[in-house]
DNA sequence: CGCGCGCGTTCCACTCACCGGTACGCTGTG
DNA sequence: CACAGCGTACCGGTGAGTGGAACGCGCGCG
């Protein structure tokens, strides 16, 4: 998984340790999930302490704010998200739920952004996080608008089973994505979360035919009709995208 | 400035070398910022691009989406903004102006969070950014609320001249923060940027006493009027302190 | 009570990962 | 064509990093 074999490695891979849920875990559990010994994790982690990168408290590690700035600085999320924000805003306030921005990574979603208001549906997404891509409306989006190649990897991996409405079989998943394609709309209906909805576009290169990045709305069962947000979500795709062509030097 | 004798010590100062306006930066800068040798810098640069940190490019090197991701599970900020989010949506949304959510580090401020529409001001603050203390709203209204010490410290420090406008007589200082104390709203008048006006409020902690981060609303001479907005952000700012309240562990 | 277990911390001698000087190839420039 | 600046590759010496072992603590259980 990680390179142990090397310091960085180590470091890297006790930073990593910290899942997107995890808060405060204490040394030993440091030293369970990397499988380091004891002495090492200690000296380790108070280097990074000594760098900002760790937080001690009497009760464990936590990640430290060090670590939030350099990761505002990630060249491509960074002006991506600053370039989108606007857009999201106005979608939110268009539609008062909540608002997703997307891009892929590997074969999963990364979430850049994600912003809502009080009423917003509990969903499992954190900026920052990450989601496989089958059984998310902007993960469906981004593999339909992605290379083939990419998609036939997706496709043809193991489909995970998150709820009972999670659509595994390729074919029918394949369909979804030939709708996503002519429509510039994807949905999710429960798939990756007991009593969520999902619409999103994507956010399109200047070539019409790669997805850089997509946009969602996100709802709970009951309240939330799709249908409604359809022009909204993909207006605010396309005023995106065509933003990003204007600017120089793309992401 | 950085603990050139570990390798940690120079990876991490490599990532530091990248500026909040920098993008892109090739092996040469690298090694002239951080002072290493050549046959080092390569090395190490290639070690964070194995782990996802650094992306190298064919013109250089950029910080890389793995530290996005570390970056936005940081736990304080991470809470911080998940719970803040909804009610800086709710600011936004009554001012249509841009929104900021800042805590205390050390003498100097970052910003944890700005949103704003398409008609935001051209502000220099970034999320993840840092602003001296004395020359905006969030600083000053959050040194008022910190501990005397802090406070005597950043007083007593040199306060840079940023604008014709900046208050660096620690008296006038002092007595904005006894007013910020009274008032629970703390100002900037083009003490930052030129053209720039700012009003920002505390978020308390439980005891009412120190200050846990600030919310502040911007926006362009002219156009902006603070006054039009007080009530709107100390409602912001006590609806989140009440609500991180209610929070169980703290932050 | 006291025994034992799990946790965090400290220590230290070995060794291998890291170091950084040197040398090479490429590209644009005067 | 010479040169300067950059990125890449190599390699022997060495001390930074390693991780096993031992210590002290607090807690829960017998």
């Amino acid at each position: 998984m990680e390179d142990l074999d090397t310091v960085l490695g180590k470091a890297v891979a006790l930073l990593r340790a910290f899942g997107p849920e995890d808060r405060l875990l204490p040394l030993a559990e440091l030293i369970r999930r990397t499988g380091l010994p004891k002495g090492t994790v200690h000296r380790i982690a108070g280097d990074l302490v000594h760098h900002r990168l760790l937080e001690k408290t009497a009760h464990g590690y936590r990640l430290a704010g060090g670590l939030f700035e350099l990761g505002m600085r990630a060249a491509t999320e960074r002006t991506l998200l600053e370039v989108a924000m606007p857009f999201l805003q106005d979608l939110y306030e268009r539609t008062h739920e909540t608002v997703h921005l997307g891009v892929r990574d590997g074969a999963e979603v990364v979430y850049v952004a994600k912003i809502g208001g009080h009423r917003q549906a509990r969903s499992p997404s954190r900026t920052g996080g990450r989601m496989p891509m089958h059984c998310t409306a902007i993960g469906k989006v981004l593999l339909a608008h992605a290379e083939p190649s990419v998609r036939a990897t997706v496709l043809s991996g193991p489909l995970e089973r998150r709820t009972p409405h999670t659509v595994v079989a390729p074919g029918l998943l394949e369909q979804q994505l030939e709708r996503a394609l002519e429509t510039g709309l994807a949905f999710e209906r429960e798939e990756s979360t007991p009593g969520l909805l999902c619409v999103a576009a994507p956010v399109l290169d200047t070539d019409g035919a790669t997805a850089l990045a997509a946009i969602s709305v996100t709802g709970p069962v009951g309240r939330f009709r799709p249908e409604a947000h359809h022009n909204a979500v993909r207006a605010a795709a396309t005023a995106l995208a065509s933003t990003l062509a204007r600017r120089p030097g793309g992401l």
